[in-house]
Order: C-alpha cells, then sequence, then structure tokens
DNA sequence: TCTAATTTTCAGGAATTCCTGAAAGTTCAC
DNA sequence: GTGAACTTTCAGGAATTCCTGAAAATTAGA
C-alpha cells in the first residue's frame, strides 16, 4: 500500500467498515481512497495504490457502479477510464439510501405484506402475523419519511436535522400559530450553524 | 427446520438479511425466531424449530445478548433461560440504534478526529483532510440529530416522522410566531424529555 | 481489418467465517 | 459434596467469500 499516512488510516478504516457491512474490504478502501482523491483515479492507479491485483480493482468498480456510487469521465487523449466519487457527501447519502431501499427495504416490505394477506392457521401464526405487521408499520413509516426528506434541499434537510427534537416545541405552537398568522411565509432563516 | 410457513419464510428472509449486514444466518433466524414468538423460547426450543445445533445456538444468543436485543427470563420451577425481544418494536431500534453508534460511528468519528488534527504534508493530503472534516461533519450531525430524538416519546416520535419534510413549513412561520407568542424561544429550552 | 491498449471474466486457490460435536463449566436440589 | 440439568467453550472440518492470474473480450486508432 502506497499512500500518505492520513489517508491510509482512513482508507484502512473503511475497508474494515466495509466489511462489518455487507461490502468487501477491497471495495471499502477503494471507495474510501477515491472519496479523499483529488483528482479522478483510474484502475491502474487504484492498483498501485492499493496493491491488490488488477482484477480485483476491476470487479471492486463494478459492484461500487452498480451502486451509483462513482461517477465515470474520461480525459481527451487517453483512453482509460477515471472514476470519482460525487463531489457532494449528502448526494452520497442520498444514493446510498436510495440503494439499500431497493436492494433491502422493498423485498422485506414485499415479503411481509405477502406474509399479512395470507389466513393465519392458529393462536400462534395470528400472533406472528401482528408482529408482522407492527414491523411492516415501522418500516413503511420510516421508508416514507426518507423518502420524503430526501427531497427537501441540503440546506433544509440540514437545518431540520440541526433542529432535531426541539420541533416538537413548534408542534405545540403550531395551532396558536395557524390563528393567528394564516398567511404562507416565503424565507430560510438560517440563525446558528454548528 | 420446523416451522409453520407464515413464521418459516420470515425467518429465512430476515437469515438472508442478516447475512447481507454483519451478523451470520444463524443469528438472523434466531432474532426473527424470538421476534414472531408468543411466549419466550428456551435454547432447545430454538435448537429444535431452526434446526441447528445446540452450540451455535447458544453462540447466536450471546451474540444477541451482547447486543443488548434479547432479554433473559426463568420461569419458577424451571431451570432452563428463556429469551424474549422487548415488545415494543421501537425499543428494538432505539437499541440497534445505540449499539451501532458505539460500534461503528464512535470509532469512525474518533478516527476522523484524529486525522484533522494532524498537519498535512502535501496539498493531497490537505484536500484529504478537507473531504475527511465534510464526513466528519455530516455523521456529527446525523449523530447527534438521532441521540435528540430518540428521547422523544414513542407517541411524538411517530408524529414527527409522519409529518416529515412538512415540518419545514413551520419553520417558515417560525419567526412571526416569535413575534406574536412572545416567549423566549431562542437558545435551548430543554424543559422536558425523558 | 489489424493491433495495441485497456477492461472484464472466471476457474480455482487462499482466506475467512460459520457451524458442529465433544468436553468442560456452571448451577441447583438434595 | 454429588449428580443431574443445563450452558458455554473451542478445535477443527464445512461452507462461503475473497482474490488472483491467465485468458478472453472490447475498444479505438491506423
Amino acid at each position: 500500500m502506497n499512500l500518505p499516512p492520513l489517508t491510509q488510516s482512513f482508507v484502512l478504516h473503511f475497508g474494515e467498515m466495509g466489511s462489518r457491512w455487507g461490502i468487501s474490504r477491497t471495495v471499502g478502501q477503494i471507495y474510501a481512497l477515491l472519496f479523499l482523491a483529488e483528482e479522478p483515479l483510474n484502475a491502474d492507479d487504484i492498483t498501485e495504490k492499493l496493491g491488490f491485483s488488477r482484477s480485483n480493482v476491476s470487479m471492486g468498480l463494478k459492484e461500487l457502479s452498480s451502486w451509483r456510487l462513482v461517477k465515470l469521465q474520461h480525459k481527451p487523449g487517453d483512453r482509460r477510464e477515471y472514476f470519482s466519487t460525487p463531489e457532494d457527501i449528502w448526494e452520497i447519502v442520498r444514493i446510498l439510501a436510495e440503494e439499500r431501499r431497493k436492494r433491502e427495504i422493498d423485498p422485506t416490505l414485499s415479503m411481509l405484506r405477502q406474509a399479512l394477506v395470507e389466513t393465519p392457521a392458529t393462536p400462534g401464526e395470528r400472533h406472528a402475523q401482528d408482529r408482522m405487521a407492527e414491523m411492516h408499520g415501522l418500516i413503511e413509516l420510516i421508508t416514507r419519511w426518507s423518502v420524503d426528506i430526501q427531497k427537501l434541499e441540503t440546506e433544509t434537510l440540514i437545518q431540520l436535522l440541526e433542529v432535531g427534537s426541539k420541533v416538537q416545541k413548534v408542534f405545540e405552537m403550531k395551532d396558536r400559530l395557524k390563528v393567528v398568522a394564516g398567511g404562507k411565509s416565503r424565507r430560510r432563516t438560517r440563525t446558528e450553524g454548528q
């Protein structure tokens, strides 16, 4: 491995993290490297910096592409493909959330829906079905929420996260507000910031 | 495997899902089974229903305990240990979030902080450090948010999720509210929250 | 069309993770 | 303390996943 120290510890860390998740250590390292890189890298750059085989890098990049996590571009007069991550880190989060929904949440929801339309044969199955209904409700609620907030602009989203649970206070005043204010106002109020 | 059909497809599904995440198929299946069960189960029940070895079940339960995902209880006149999941599914989500924070997020944050105090030697490292700073900010924001909203009561939390991005509308009215309602709304008004 | 540069595929060896049975450990009733 | 009931540990085989090198495929220019 042929990397400056700062980069190296980041890359190694995400290699380990990767293998705790579904992705392999290799793929984690490749993504970490691309994320930090100043310029797009080609497969040989990556091979050289991380020190595993060219074919492994090729497979890794293929997997990252299937997750839509890397962008592909060409340099004039160079036939090789150059890879990079989105510059906007929130974009990465958004894509990750979408892909996980598609690959994990949606299949789970349809399995649950399927189970919920069956007729339970015993009290035990009846109970199991109730549990699945709870889980279905929870997953659907969280999913809807995440789809929904992803439509916000990054600035607004950040604002919402910063406010956190304090938004509850606003709820409590909401009714009063309706009575008093009535109109629709358009503005961004970014008062503080971490 | 010795299970009614509804339960079986749920258990198999979470076995597969489990292995996509860090946990093994076995552990996923055990948890799925416990989640659906009407009554707490002992290790032999699980062995019999899922059909893998007693020792494997023992290891699986140990891992689930280390995640605080199972509750342990005894029946009078029976020396065996009985396992169950929290009845409240939101409690499960809360525990999962806490444990993942502890095991994955916190180490990542400290790795990043460490990297951020180093002095970069080259423009490349400088850039890498900037990227890490972005990531640190993002993770910290999301973490704070999740810690924060976990303090809400379940009902309030559900309400907040249901509202989703529409809460933005409420922001827009916030300033006017201040004027009209007069209260001191600035700077942590932290009155309640279990 | 041919050639050289580059990328992809894939069989099979390496590494890792998972699972089991046997044995050791624990706990409680007597 | 002893033994029966139950649980945990752990070495090593089984299964899975990962990674590589060699070969095939693709691509662009001449």
